[in-house]
DNA sequence: AGCACGCCGACT
DNA sequence: GTCGGCGTGCTC
């Protein structure tokens, strides 16, 4: 018989791969966790096999852990791990039980038929109840309940036969705004019935489709997904919805739990330990069958999914940042296959990825019937200043504007006016900005923050240069148009308050980051503004016109809506750029079928894959060699090339575009064997490398 | 990644 | 003679 277990012992050491072999202990199966004995330390490891021989001298583990992950997680561990070049223990590591917390287990107690009898018998005073004579006063009549505060009173009533007193876990359930508010179902357009049945014809066959549901903002795509998983509900099927970072989109959350209540599961960063363990226990229990999170949520331990839904397809924070640098939207698409579900990506502005792969289902309306807002190209090239004319003209007659500035803090850079001396980070090669509210320069990407500088301490000049606006800077000079203005970025903390204050206002400006274009509708919103569409469109990346042109139409979405005047301005030097032409005109058909001829005419996604690898080190030199290493390694790579020094690491990245389909493994793997050989080579010890696919 | 084993230089 | 530097190699 089976009696040895195969697992991945749980260390970051890339070095250290499974599997290893320990002597099986009682009831453990693939999935389950393990504490064992390697080397001299004590792991966890995730049991990934069971087999009959061994080669080794078998070890025991030393306990069975809780709470063993479903085999299918398993199997999508160590996919994720050979997809995105890392490791088995990195990849099952993002897939455990949340730690740190465990079930709340308290005493309930229920009446006993005795205790029916003696409530009917006390029914002749008038009142069917019967008081406990704990200082909590409780009913009788209310058990099943909680037995903590008047346990006194209860074990009581519990020798008298009137009660049991039992454990039972209890859930501590994240507050949600929507709990109890069930709002009317509303009625569907013709568009969004079309959407509606094309998702459930598929879902019923054995080979559903993955589709795009490309939709207008306000075309009503949320009803979609929460028809299409009432639907999968009654088929006994779960369903998984992906959104962005969910402190953005509470919307969908309410929504979901104001539908379908208990049975929805909530996986976010705020739920404190015990919450996220419970959610995670209710859906690996099926007591939830619908979970609501984001990225990470694509690892929920679900059975027999029907439905995966990622909204806003189009989000960046569907990337994973750190070791495996998985793709959320990718996981999705090999869960839905894992489990024969349909994969629903939604979005206003989807990628040309999604429109190239998946089939095309339209929501070209919004349910409210309204039009899109005019966009006006306005030509920044012969108006000096931030704001053109035309553009302050608008904001005077605006009643509510949103206004997009993608620069936080008050200025740029600094520098000296006499010597020319540059403020710069000195763990990055980058300049450090001015944030005036909080009188510090600070470095937007590590961190560093030092005091605002009087005098120049190469030349002791007290002539210092404030260069670019950000958005705090506009926040001051918009005051000028009297009335309220307020930001919206990430240097504020809570965005709730300011979001609830633009919409009480009937007349304000809200100035801000990307962040402004996200999320929160308003319904009286008559101008948006992109002050400096360059800014993202000047961004050395294949990806800036696609951002570019989603930035101006998802902020386009969020103005107009029941306001027939509302209009957007794009500012810009290049009036002809296609990713504003084509938003100007609401184009997201040309936009995309232009981006789509460009990137196979350049090899770029989706025709082929982008492998990156960055080297980095502390020590100068040592990050190129190593890049210049493995570029040697991968014919055809393109690179090295070195990238700004950052957090006190000088970096370079070579980058290989490798095909797409069966040859993309391939590629991913000659990738992960020159970082390997190149990282155990001695002369590179103190380089550290990071292999990023589908970089983005 | 840890952690021990092992083989060379500066100290009591 | 021994303490300790960190190069090398292993963990079922």
């Amino acid at each position: 018989m089976s009696h040895i277990v195969q697992v991945e012992p749980l260390t970051t050491a890339r070095a250290l791969r499974g599997p290893f072999d320990y002597v099986r202990p009682d009831g453990t199966d693939v999935g389950s966790l393990l504490e064992v004995p390697f080397g001299r330390q004590r792991l966890t490891a995730v049991v990934t096999g069971v087999v009959d021989h061994s080669e080794h001298r078998l070890a025991a583990p030393l306990r069975v852990l809780p709470d063993a992950l479903p085999a299918d997680l398993v199997d999508l561990g160590l996919w994720l791990a050979r997809e995105y070049a890392s490791t088995p223990a990195r990849a099952l590591s993002l897939l455990l039980p949340p730690r740190g917390a465990r079930e709340r287990v308290q005493l309930w107690a229920h009446r006993t038929p005795d205790g029916d009898a003696a409530i009917q018998a006390e029914a002749h005073l008038g009142a069917t109840e019967l008081r406990l004579t704990g200082k909590q006063g409780a009913l009788l009549q209310a058990l099943p309940r909680f037995a903590g505060p008047d346990l006194g009173a209860l074990r009581r009533l519990e020798a008298r036969g009137l009660v049991e007193i039992g454990p039972r876990g209890r859930r501590r359930a994240p507050q949600h705004t929507a709990v109890g508010i069930r709002r009317p179902q509303p009625g569907l357009t013709a568009d969004q019935q079309d959407a509606l049945d094309a998702i459930l014809a598929t879902a019923a066959t054995d080979r559903p489709e993955r589709l795009l549901l490309h939709g207008v903002t306000g075309s009503g795509k949320t009803e979609v997904y929460l028809r299409a998983a009432a639907a999968t509900l009654e088929r006994g099927r779960a369903v998984l919805i992906l959104v962005p970072e969910i402190g953005l989109t509470p919307q969908m959350i309410d929504r979901f739990v104001g539908r379908f209540g208990d049975t929805v599961a909530v996986l976010h960063s705020k739920l404190g330990a015990g919450e996220r363990y419970d959610e995670w226990r209710r859906l690996r229990s099926g007591a939830a069958r619908v979970c609501v999170g984001p990225r990470s949520a694509v690892f929920a331990p679900m059975d027999r999914l029907g439905l995966v839904v990622v909204d806003e397809e189009h989000d960046g924070s569907y990337k994973n940042e750190g070791d495996p640098r998985y793709d959320a939207r990718l996981v999705a698409e090999k869960r839905a296959l894992q489990h024969g579900a349909v994969l629903v990506c939604g979005s206003a502005t989807p990628r040309p990825e999604s429109v190239h792969a998946l089939r095309r289902v339209r929501l070209p309306r919004r349910v409210d019937g309204s039009s899109m807002p005019a966009v006006e190209i306005v030509d920044l090239r012969h108006a000096p200043g931030a704001v053109h004319p035309r553009t302050h003209e608008a904001l005077v007659d605006a009643r509510k504007a949103i206004v997009l500035l993608n620069r936080r803090g008050w200025s740029n850079f600094l520098t000296c006016r006499s010597c020319g001396r540059v403020w710069e980070c000195p763990q990055c090669d980058v300049a450090l900005v001015l944030h005036r509210s909080q009188d510090r320069v600070a470095c937007h990407h590590c961190g560093h923050a030092e005091a605002v500088p009087g005098t120049c301490p190469d030349c002791g000049s007290i002539s210092i240069a404030r260069h670019g606006a950000g958005t705090e800077r506009l926040e001051h000079d918009l005051a000028a148009l009297g009335r309220p203005v307020l930001r919206l970025d990430a240097d504020v903390r809570h965005a709730g308050p300011v979001l609830a204050a633009f919409e009480r206002a009937d007349s304000a400006i809200l100035v801000g980051t990307q962040v402004v274009a996200k999320g929160h509708d308003f319904p009286d919103v008559d101008l948006g503004v992109v002050l400096d569409a360059d800014a993202t469109l000047r961004f050395p990346d294949f990806r800036a016109e696609e951002r570019t042109f989603a930035l101006v139409t998802q902020l386009a979405g969020r103005a107009g809506r029941g306001n027939a005047g509302a209009r957007v301005l794009v500012q810009t030097i290049d009036p002809t750029a296609p990713a504003i032409a084509f938003a100007a005109r609401h184009d997201s058909d040309g936009f995309l079928r232009g981006e789509l001829e460009r990137r196979e005419a350049l090899r770029y996604p989706p025709f082929s894959t982008l492998i990156r690898i960055v080297c980095s080190s502390e020590s100068t030199g040592v990050a190129h060699a190593a890049a210049t290493a493995i570029h040697a390694r991968l014919p055809g790579a393109l690179g090295p090339a070195p990238l700004f020094r950052l957090r006190g690491r000088e970096r370079s990245q070579v980058v290989l575009k490798g095909p797409v389909g069966p040859g993309r493994r391939a590629a991913v793997e000659q990738a992960d064997a020159a970082v390997r050989e190149v990282s155990a080579d001695k002369a590179y010890k103190a380089a550290a490398f990071s292999v990023d696919v589908d970089a983005q």
